[in-house]
DNA sequence: CGTCAAGTTGACGATTCGTCAAAAAATGAA
DNA sequence: TTCATTTTTTGACGAATCGTCAACTTGACG
């Protein structure tokens, strides 16, 4: 039964709930109505205006209710964090139908990546702080462990682009390692590459960078010393890349525009 | 006068600090001291388990006291930060010292950035929460002006590494962007690896990669893909990074195998 | 010795966190 | 419908934390 429920196809799971008990799935949406209320409180008032009691004010639940949703502000956290990987699983779930080569479809992917850090910052820095052990201690179980299953699900997509690049040749393997160790390298590369570029908006250090070119340039690098084939000199994969977004994110970038008048250089 | 402050020369600055007041120099160490307590407090008590009320406790001075050093708990882990930068600037120096091609002085950087991060673990959080705009905002600005000068001379470092690949023909220049793009993926990916193992070690996700073939895999494949040479087809990387373990960090790696009973796989 | 600037102190009010006994609501049997 | 039982909700409360500030101490200097 545990088993069950820690199954990801949705429709058995939601029939499930819905057939048992109609009270859970109002808890639910209930839960998901205070998770939008906390984001929106940590947009406004920055990070460290995300508090239990603010959020408790600004619902129409008491306190004990919202303690009944997230056993602490970590808990709270964490949820945000799982919300986020959710929504990441989405788009990537959409980046890698592209119709396009292996390559390709793993930048659709790093696209999706920065895309979604950048439509939602505050969302991106709570995967971050999710990590850190002063959150991660005092977290709930059943949530880490949900948080665990979208992390699994979130690396098997992308392993799987590598996994087919491995098998129809395009990629070498690598020698003396699995192969996942190719997909975390791409993993790292994106996270890094996305995660100082948020920072640096802050601090204001690489200010010649443009956060798309820079994110395209060193995937594209990573992937060239794979020699995962067609290389960078032998595709135009710029030109990939704007082609992603027209068939893809279309509507993402619209909301990108109106958020950043200015985007980029 | 203000920019004769903000200058890098050590020796300058330690010379104007000693002779206008000995007694800012009192307060200077005091500093010092409360910094390496907040860092024990959150060793020992996770992340937190650093408090303001804790700290005050703990040390032999009144919370005012320790207010006129750091305007905010914010402030302070800026501080730590900025600590965290000094030390991480240190081994930079040691390593771009490294007797060997442009592309092993790279990697003792990376080893360098590794071994901190692995000594290190709470300090190297700091450094990721100080960018987090809740923390950003609430230091005090003269901080964040500290912490910037600091992240400029550890820039300056990596830079000057791919500068001198550039000049010397080991690395081509790449077209249409400034050679600090090659420097930021570097960046960006041993920030990313580090990142994402820290992590994995409290998600045990990535389970069967040892944290330093995973920073040097990855770290090479980067610069095969920006054709720096010798490239890791030709040249054993592997035997290089022994060596800057062995010539450079021999006492770091051995406080290390003090801590981590069972170093890797 | 007296004065004044600089530095220190810890009590204090304001928030925030998380708990828990009591109240309210839902459930189900008679 | 009625009433007992279980589940859920409530908000007052105590403990911990943050940051402030008026009073106090220190030490430099004439």
């Amino acid at each position: 039964m545990n088993f069950r429920l820690s199954c990801n196809k949705d429709n058995e799971r939601c029939l499930f709930k819905k057939f048992k008990n109609k009270r859970q799935q109002a808890i639910a949406e209930r839960e998901q109505e205070l998770l939008c209320l906390a984001e929106k409180l940590m947009e406004e008032h920055g990070f460290s205006g995300l508090t239990m009691d603010k959020l408790v004010a600004a619902c129409d639940y008491s306190k004990g209710t919202v303690y009944n949703h997230f056993s602490s502000k970590e808990d709270l956290i964490c949820a945000l964090c799982s919300k986020c990987m959710t929504l990441e699983l989405e788009l990537f779930a959409r980046a890698i139908t592209f119709d396009g080569n292996g390559r390709e479809r793993v930048l659709a992917v790093c696209f999706a990546y920065w895309l979604h850090a950048v439509l939602n910052p505050t969302l991106f820095y709570c995967v971050l702080i999710a990590k850190t052990p002063a959150v991660a201690e005092r977290a709930s179980p059943a949530r880490l462990e949900g948080q665990l299953a979208l992390e699994m699900q979130l690396s098997d997509t992308c392993n799987s682009l590598f996994a087919a690049a491995v098998d129809s040749g395009d990629l070498p393997k690598p020698t003396g390692l699995p192969f996942e160790a190719f997909s975390f390298a791409a993993w790292a590369t994106a996270f890094g590459t996305n995660a100082l570029l948020q920072a640096a908006s802050t601090s204001q250090l690489i200010k010649g960078l443009d956060a798309q070119q820079a994110l395209l340039f060193n995937t594209n690098l990573l992937l060239d010393g794979m020699q995962w084939t067609p290389l960078s000199s032998q595709w135009d994969y710029q030109e990939s890349w704007q082609r992603i977004g027209k068939e893809l994110f279309a509507e993402e970038l619209l909301t990108l525009k109106e958020k950043q008048p200015n985007p980029g250089i």
